[in-house]
RNA sequence: UCCACAAUAGCUCAAUGGCAGAGCAAUCGGCUGUUAACCGAUGGGUUCCUGGUUCGAGUCCAGGUUGUGGAGCCA
């Protein structure tokens, strides 16, 4: 009895006949004898094809395959140190090779590649070790934050992705025509999230955002994945202490299920393994004192001219940048500026100049992957902040609603998915984080 | 939107203002242990676009397009 088996468990079936059904990764032709890189997207392994092994006609297919060409393969399996693959060390011996298409001209090489030709190939790219590797690590850390709120006593609830009115800022809404009427793709859920708060007590909302942001950076989509937590009866001190325990386990599960996927993207897993309880706490105006410091310290003008920084004033992403790499954990960032805030973020007692907010900013350089705050809770202090900031009242009825009917104090958060991602697998880009990027110039495929 | 840089074969890149080149990929041949194999052969070009300077432009100049890196903004 022939098993059909996955490549990631190959190593079950030594010195048995399996079956496996995949696609052609590389080849090396050496005559009478081929070495085929087979891939089944579950790992990889080297099939081996020995002229006298095989039926005359399936060598000839086997001597000609070419990259990414469609097989079924049936053959031992045997242990053997030379074999590369996924995992490696095993290899199959070809018994049969069934051809299902030959693939002509497959344009992604084994050699390098620029940027813009490999995200124009993306739906080819993703077939690739390293693409691979990097999206089933994204996989694991969006299981790793749903099973976290989950055990926390969470509760998922959905927000909509089509909304009437401007969660932030309405510069950077997609505008669509809902039958003759204007709407907007959802840039957060944050709002909703708070009158699911008032429902469940404790709730998440995870999907797909969308900022009209006309950045060109490494660390901008246009179209990102968020995880947003929002709890009655929440400090911030509270929320940081959620955050940090969240992350915390997000690193150890990646540590604990993908190791040979870090492997393979080579990401230093020391850098991760020192991602443990006790993350540092500093105030914005710490933080400035901070950057300030950096900067006199620092005889290049240049740096100096970068690093500076008017008090009140957000960080900009070099600050951000030079802030990390004071610190080998993540680091929380809490009362910024109110004006620099979104305007429903509470303002600390006795100073409104600064607000109860708090940003982690990841290590390495990586910068803010979650951004948090306690919310106003009371209806007069929030209806002065939505003037103040000439934001239409009549819009945000139901958000009053929130605080006219058993308001109290509560905090949420929003962490960015393609950050995380690109921080734990060291990337220097967020556009290899998600399947298909949106991007400021790219939308294809 | 601003600043810098770039665009040459399917891909990655060379080419002092003077014959358009290499490696990989493709195609054909050789090889029983390859790890981005190796060896031999073959095919492959609107040098991003428009205009200009010049005896002569891939190369210099002007404008444009596209991309990359950075800034601002943010998760």
């Amino acid at each position: 009895m022939t098993a059909l088996i996955d490549l990631r468990n190959i190593g079950q079936y030594v010195g048995q006949t399996v079956q496996v059904r995949g696609w052609v990764y590389d080849r090396t032709d050496k005559g009478k004898l081929q070495f085929i890189r087979l891939r089944d997207g579950s790992g990889q392994v080297q099939c081996v094809a020995f002229k006298k092994e095989m039926a005359e006609d399936q060598f000839e297919v086997a001597r000609t395959l070419t990259q990414e060409s469609s097989v079924i393969i049936t053959g031992s399996v045997r242990a053997d140190d030379r074999a590369p693959g996924i995992p490696g060390g095993y290899e199959i011996g070809i018994q049969t090779l069934h051809l299902g298409q030959m693939a002509q001209d497959y344009p992604i090489t084994p050699k390098e590649h620029g940027v813009e030709f490999l995200m124009d190939n993306r739906h080819l790219w993703l077939r690739s070790t390293r693409q691979w590797a990097i999206l089933r690590i994204r996989a694991t850390i969006v299981k790793a934050m749903r099973d976290f709120m989950d055990e926390q006593g969470f509760l998922l609830v959905d927000t909509p992705i089509i909304t009437p009115a401007a969660g932030e800022e309405t510069t950077t809404l997609f505008a669509l025509d809902y039958f003759g009427e204007p709407a907007y793709l959802a840039q957060t859920g944050q709002l909703y999230n708070e009158a699911n708060m008032a429902a469940f007590g404790k709730v998440y909302c995870f999907g797909p955002t969308f900022r009209a942001e006309k950045s060109k950076t490494r660390r901008h989509l246009i179209e990102f994945w968020m995880l947003e937590p929002e709890l009655a009866y929440c400090s911030l001190e509270d929320l940081m202490s959620l955050e940090e325990g969240l992350v915390c386990y997000i690193v150890q599960q990646v540590l604990a299920k993908n190791r040979p996927e870090l492997a393979l993207i080579e990401r230093d897993v020391s850098k991760l393994e020192a991602i443990t309880p006790g993350f540092y706490r500093i105030s914005y105006d710490e933080a400035v004192d901070r950057l300030e410091q950096l900067a006199a310290a620092t005889t290049d003008p240049e740096q100096q001219q970068l690093l500076k920084i008017e008090r009140g004033d957000d960080f900009g992403s070099p600050h951000e940048t030079a802030l990390t790499e004071m610190f080998d954990k993540p680091v929380f960032v809490y009362h910024y500026p109110s004006r620099v805030k979104a305007f429903y973020m509470q303002p600390v007692a006795g100073n409104p100049e600064r607000c109860r907010s708090v940003d982690l900013l990841a290590p390495e350089g990586y910068g803010e992957i979650i951004g948090g705050s306690e919310r106003i809770y009371d209806h007069d202090v929030l209806v002065s902040k939505l003037q103040a900031q000439h934001l239409p009242v009549e819009n945000y009825a139901w958000y009053l609603d929130l605080r006219r009917y058993g308001t109290v104090p509560h905090a949420g958060f929003g962490q960015g998915l393609e950050r995380t991602v690109a921080w734990i697998c060291g990337l220097p880009h967020v556009r290899e984080t998600i399947p298909y990027a949106r991007l400021l110039n790219r939308k294809y495929p």
